[in-house]
DNA sequence: ATAAATTTTTAGATTTGTCTAAAATAATTT
DNA sequence: AAATTATTTTAGACAAATCTAAAAATTTAT
């Protein structure tokens, strides 16, 4: 079943709505659509006809399983070209939100496999976000800042907390950014500095401060 | 001025057209947009208001400046798709022309620019086509057979004229690819094969055959 | 140069997605 | 439980992009 923008971003709402609330009403899906109850009510008919939607009138309504699959693979798009433009491009976290929302409905199967296997099947997005799989399964994965995470284990990063250009000059000089293979050495307990490994580099020392805003989670 | 992806098609059929012919006429664009010519004189009071077009009806048309202006900028994101497509995510080169017909309406400045600089800034696709600069500007570059490129030039890969599986393992095998630095360092000519230097690798010798069908451009 | 053929445009309809205003239903209050 | 309030749906309209069929303009052929 081909969807429309326009539907598949009715989609992707009633899915985030769905998280919070069992039942999903027509104000609150204006709401996040930035549109009119009306204009809801006529896609909600054009979504049930889809078969994606239990809908019955006046009573709320929720993605069946079919417009659940739906939704986790637009979210799926959506996060990995989010993590391809933080990695790859290099762009802020803060602008690639809308830019992901445009390319999230390019929806070649094709071009979703090979840009994941590129990216090296990333589990969590730049923001904290996991990234659904080829099946539609959220990955379980805790992150944790990379000044608790457990020493020797190998771990990836995830998101950093702090987008000030300070940060990312620091995130530079060490050759850090999402998607990076770290692994905590040693810790200090004088001023809480770790001993790190990143990737293939040697290994070096940075501060609890710093290590902080880095989220981690087990490779 | 902002433009719909419909108005994008339009524009960039035009400018396909005028290549060709001086003036363009209602059924060849129709032809080529696979649409009916009452849809295309719509369009074209739409894209002569919207001021990119020189259009008097039965006379034919075509883009003015602002229009071709447009028009590169749309073939600009088209090709550096098309490049990232088969450069980073190895996509066969018939596969790719569809997924960046979708791509190229993503028309993000900040975007744009991000991919051109993490592509290196490419002035060929792998179609051989060339890729309009920021400005606008088609890169005059003459593309030639590795064979007959020019010794101790640095060359970049262009594109290479043949898709079969036998070509990709071989140029796979040598680690070439659209995009790759590559040097002739000498030619042999018992039997036409070349020693060649590609990226930072050690020098090696290949085909005469082989190297026909590596297109080059000077760096 | 007039008739025939072709091309282009107009007129009016259709589809998708949206809107406003009014009606229908549900929820809340008294 | 009736009245008031809030929510949702319907009815009807609109804009964008398309289409078919008919009319208008141009080109080609006789």
């Amino acid at each position: 079943m081909k969807f429309s923008e326009s539907e598949e971003n009715y989609i992707k709402s009633i899915y985030k709505l769905q998280e919070n609330t069992k039942k999903v009403n027509t104000n609150s899906l204006a709401g996040h659509l930035n549109t009119k109850a009306a204009s809801v009510t006529d896609m909600l008919k054009k979504l049930k006809s889809k078969k994606v939607l239990e809908y019955k009138r006046y009573y709320g309504f929720r993605l069946n399983d079919s417009g659940n699959k739906e939704a986790l693979k637009i979210i799926r798009r959506h996060r990995l070209w989010e993590f391809f433009l933080v990695s790859k491009l290099g762009m802020p976290w803060d602008k690639v939100h809308a830019i992901a929302e445009e390319l999230e409905h390019v929806s070649s199967l094709e071009l979703v496999k090979k840009l994941d296997e590129y990216l090296g099947k990333p589990k969590i997005d730049p923001h904290g976000d996991p990234i659904p799989d080829e099946k539609g399964e959220m990955p379980e994965l805790k992150q944790v800042g990379l000044n608790v995470f457990p020493s020797k284990k190998n771990g990836i990063v995830s998101s950093i907390s702090n987008q000030t250009s300070e940060m990312m000059k620091m995130l530079d000089h060490y050759g850090i950014g999402i998607g990076s293979q770290i692994k905590v050495l040693k810790t200090f307990d004088f001023d809480g500095s770790l001993q790190v490994k990143i990737s293939k580099q040697p290994a070096c020392v940075i501060s609890s401060g710093f290590a902080q805003n880095i989220f981690v989670y087990d490779d």
